[in-house]
DNA sequence: CCCGCAATCCGAAACGTTTCGGAAAACTAG
DNA sequence: CTAGTTTTCCGAAACGTTTCGGATTGCGGG
């Protein structure tokens, strides 16, 4: 391993100017500056991370740590949530990692074994759920951390998100603006925040218009293609009053409301309206369907610079000001809507 | 964040005896160690991996290190190897870290960064090719590691493999000794060393019974439903001796196949015969295929105990003779195969 | 009573980095 | 030429841990 001892010795100067050149510190020559990094790159020298981050507090690695769940190997959206992350981090010359949990161990046990141990510098906390203990536990001991995501109850905190809520006002209200009444909400897990405040979305704005909320038109899953065919072929082959209208959490549940309504018989758009949330994710591109799928878009991939620029400043101790958004989507009109017959 | 030296005032010893005593070194009183081992849990204390690492060499961190490659959000056999990996070695104290290098940049280089800052102890390398250049750099850098599978013409470092050859040899032979002679197969993408190996298996045992190699009835590509559906169709309605048996590389191919027979209107296994690889992924069980799919069975999860056995054999300085090991698959007979008609 | 040995303990050094406080040299203004 | 300022450099301390070498105590055997 090559030390910054090393350097210094072919560089002929201290340690302490070295490492003040390749830190880009003020009282460098700008000769020596040079002359010091060119040595550098040429021995191959490496910072070493332990013994920086035993003396600056700052190793420059950041993790995300979740739990081995059913359905993790499969669930493509965490997976592109890592890849997003870490290219976005070591774009920034930080290191991204990801810590997969036993199924059976305690999350918070796991938080402070990392905490304790001091090697990380901060983390990313995805898919936030009500009274949030890993947002608890962090926000307590004071470990930089940044959602992706936020609680309903309790903002303090730094965060990216999309306005959820609003995603399922827009797509209800469309449907409503053409004349549908019994409107389909299948929706994600009803534990994560993002569900929880899309359901409030449908929920306030059928009320608003004096229309019930029935149950049977409402379904909480996990987002796959099969969730999506069972829930609508449900709905749809209910005997009384089936919807005319549906909103999908992802393009994958509407992938499945497609095939049920082939398999029911209906036309898209003629009898039954179609609407999901889209976070362009690569697999599913809803300008493929047949017919194209119209969409509240808001791709993920736009989360990642703010989540990696805010988890960057909280390390660095900013005020929590500058480092708390909440997106909105677009709406992305194609032909999968029409008004009800 | 509370240290040995805390630990120490508080049950009045000196930092060494209280290191000594939590990491069970033999000069210590037992009650002395009681003590010790009470105060710690007590005040919470977690050993600070860089300071560890600093001085003694170890982190308890190991990495898998992998670039961002289109499809690898959707890979689940890969995440199925991150997951398995990272519960084997939190089940043995160590910390699994994944990380996900640009698409673009070298990953050598890559591995030079982690390698340099010296905060990781070893890695594990999976899905090996021809040549690979991060075991040859790796080995140079006399980088504790061990490899998920193994290269053909160098095996001087710790790995755990299955038979690939072998699993081709059984299949194909199998399908002969029923009296088919047109046998296809369906491949993993051609430059991994496992598709080699299984392709290897293939066409030296047609050659060993006279048999030509067509390749008309070969294809090699990304192991998923689409690409078995796709090859199949091509194979099976082209004009001359379609093949009637098929060996497809993993369960998701078979599904393919089985799709593009239906199609073809062929029935299983009277006008065709499939056998497949099943590595006993957890989305895809050929028991619950119509006909139940015949396949050489090799679960991956056996690979994650000597994996990480190996490699932290390989971190102690072990000599290589215990690191290495090539497994055999069994086969799974079901009702997927028959005599050619 | 002394010697040797085992059982316990401890001080100090070391790992590679950053940073504080100051020092030397070079330049500027008077 | 002097005094002050700026530029450029460096020694030493510190981070939390492990480990080397040695110190202390108590004990049994001679």
């Amino acid at each position: 391993m090559v030390t910054l001892k090393d350097v210094a010795r072919s560089v002929g100067l201290s340690v302490t100017q070295v490492s003040r050149a390749l830190n880009d510190h003020s009282d460098v020559n700008e000769e020596t500056r040079r002359r010091v990094k060119e040595a550098a790159g040429r021995l191959g020298y490496e910072p070493n991370i332990s013994a920086r981050k035993l003396v600056s507090g700052r190793s420059g690695i950041v993790a995300l740590v979740d739990s081995k769940y059913p359905g993790l190997t499969s669930d493509f959206l965490f997976f592109e949530i890592v890849a997003g992350l870490s290219a976005e981090f070591s774009r920034r010359g930080m290191q991204f990692v990801l810590h997969v949990a036993e199924e059976d161990d305690d999350i918070i046990a796991v938080y402070q074994k990392l905490v304790g141990n001091g090697s990380l510098d901060g983390f990313v906390v995805t898919k936030p759920v009500l009274d949030d203990r890993r947002i608890s536990y962090l926000a307590s001991r004071k470990v930089p951390f940044v959602v992706h995501g936020r609680l309903p109850d309790r903002t303090d905190y730094p965060h990216f998100d999309i306005d959820n809520r609003f995603v399922a006002v827009d797509a209800v209200t469309r449907f409503l603006d053409l004349g549908h009444r019994r409107i389909g909400f299948i929706n994600g897990i009803a534990h994560f925040t993002y569900s929880l405040a899309r359901y409030a979305g449908y929920r306030e704005t059928l009320s608003a218009r004096g229309l019930p909320v029935d149950p049977a038109l409402v379904r909480h899953g996990q987002m796959t293609e099969e969730f999506g065919y069972r829930s609508a072929l449900e709905m749809l082959t209910a005997a009384a009053d089936p919807p005319t209208a549906i909103f999908c959490s992802n393009v994958l549940i509407a992938a499945g409301v497609y095939r049920a309504a082939s398999d029911c018989g209906l036309r898209i758009p003629a009898d039954l309206s179609v609407i999901a949330h889209d976070d362009a994710l690569p697999n599913t591109d809803p300008a493929t369907f047949e017919p194209p799928l119209s969409v509240t878009y808001s791709p993920l991939s736009a989360s990642w610079p703010p989540l990696a620029e805010y988890l960057t400043l909280a390390i660095a101790g900013q005020p929590l000001e500058e480092m708390q958004q909440v997106a909105r989507h677009q709406f992305v009109e194609r032909a999968s809507t029409a008004p009800q017959a």
